[in-house]
DNA sequence: AAAAGAATATGATAATTGTCATGTTTTGCG
DNA sequence: CGCAAAACATGACAATTATCATATTCTTTT
């Protein structure tokens, strides 16, 4: 189960596929394989990381706690997202923190091999500065949805999103299946309202539902429903 | 008023001093001063950029229009810093407009010295990097505020933001003098709520007003709004 | 200086969303 | 399996915020 980074297929989704040979035998050689179960954390907010996190399976939510106890969903970090990159640049404590939202894979690639590639290699460190940009541009995204949509809209676009992501199973349901909390978390919002919400999508035929698990039937609909008509 | 980069104090507050003599010639060289009015575009969502701007003097707003009309003032860039250079180097359309908030001076510099650097120059790409990151860590915090605090939590800390960033002239008034439609768009919420907020704090003996201008009159009420207290 | 047009201000009201209370269902576990 | 705990669900109500209407003040133009 545990392999060598130049083999790895999760690499190409990131930036790691701009690393030379010689630059990744290295990242193999100091990475540790780890697992973590669902709802266990990788680091808490406020922490200084040593390395970042490349994740080959399992997703992990990045939020930060909010002094009113709540804590706000900022991204989702699926197959192919290194996570703690912006902590580990920047040289700064973590504002996030990343929590399994199940059951992951990730390797741990100590900061040296990341900041001594990026001094030496102009290719990686423009491929991590494109990553960056994307990155910035969906938080820009995600400010003026929560500024500017409702609640409402703003869970019809969290499905769509899903459904873009994540893709459904055999049988239409969203691969990833997120408690309802953890959706009223990505969303802002409180988690009853979130459930009132999908109780309400569900009659109306916007989505299915089967325990936690949620389909999404009327595709059209919700979209028309997030664009605010 | 036209000078050479080389000798820009501005730069020592951006990436651009991580260039080398050489490069900073070759960017003065190619770079074009402008003049922008108060009100003015530097530049409208969607648009593709040639280049970047740095900014000598005044403040520019980056915001977003939704499909309801309003925009969303995701950032003020003001002096030292770089406009444009996430769509530059990710080589995308811009996601959102820059307005100059007063009369500014900017320097456009041309995409191709940026790019040519950031391949060279592997100190400016981590500078670049140290400042796409903070950017993102910045947004990030703007994300959980919106989801996490009330709108009257959000005018106090824009409040405190501007005395931050841009300090108080000799008679302790903001110097940067926003008009109440751009407060809102800051805070994301309807102008009439941002009045009524404003008229609240002054009541109350948080701030004083004169016209546009607003004076922090009591910063530990109004730090102690912003946490919830 | 007068008129026109913005921007600011405030009231009244409606819509949205959060909170608290209380069931119901599902899940995990000895 | 059966029980406890957690997650889900819904009602009732309160708080927040938006919207619409209408003054009032400030700015600009002629």
């Amino acid at each position: 189960m545990e392999s060598r980074c130049e083999n790895c297929i999760v690499r190409q989704f990131n930036s790691l596929r701009a690393m030379t040979k010689d630059e990744l035998k290295k990242v193999s050689d100091a990475k540790v394989y780890k697992k973590i179960k669902k709802g266990d954390p990788l680091f808490e907010e406020g922490q200084k990381l040593d390395g970042v996190f490349c994740v080959r399976d399992g997703v992990s939510k990045l939020s930060k706690l909010s002094t009113n106890g709540k804590d706000q969903v900022v991204k989702l970090a699926t197959k192919g997202s290194v996570i703690g990159q912006r902590s580990v640049i920047a040289e700064e404590h973590t504002n996030l923190s990343a929590v399994a939202v199940n059951d992951m894979e990730v390797c741990f690639v100590p900061k040296e091999n990341i900041l001594s590639t990026l001094q030496r290699n102009p290719d990686f460190a423009v491929e991590v500065l494109r990553h960056m940009a994307h990155d910035l541009k969906e938080a820009d995204d995600v400010i003026v949805n929560m500024s500017q949509k409702t609640v409402k809209q703003r869970v019809a676009e969290a499905f769509l999103y899903l459904k873009q992501n994540f893709g459904e199973d055999k049988n239409g349901f969203l691969r990833l299946t997120l408690s309802r909390e953890d959706i009223a978390n990505v969303v802002g919002t409180a988690t009853e309202s979130c459930i009132r919400i999908i109780s309400e999508f569900k009659k109306k035929g916007f989505i299915d539902t089967s325990g936690k698990k949620i389909k999404i039937a009327d595709e059209r609909g919700l979209k028309d429903l997030a664009q605010g008509f």
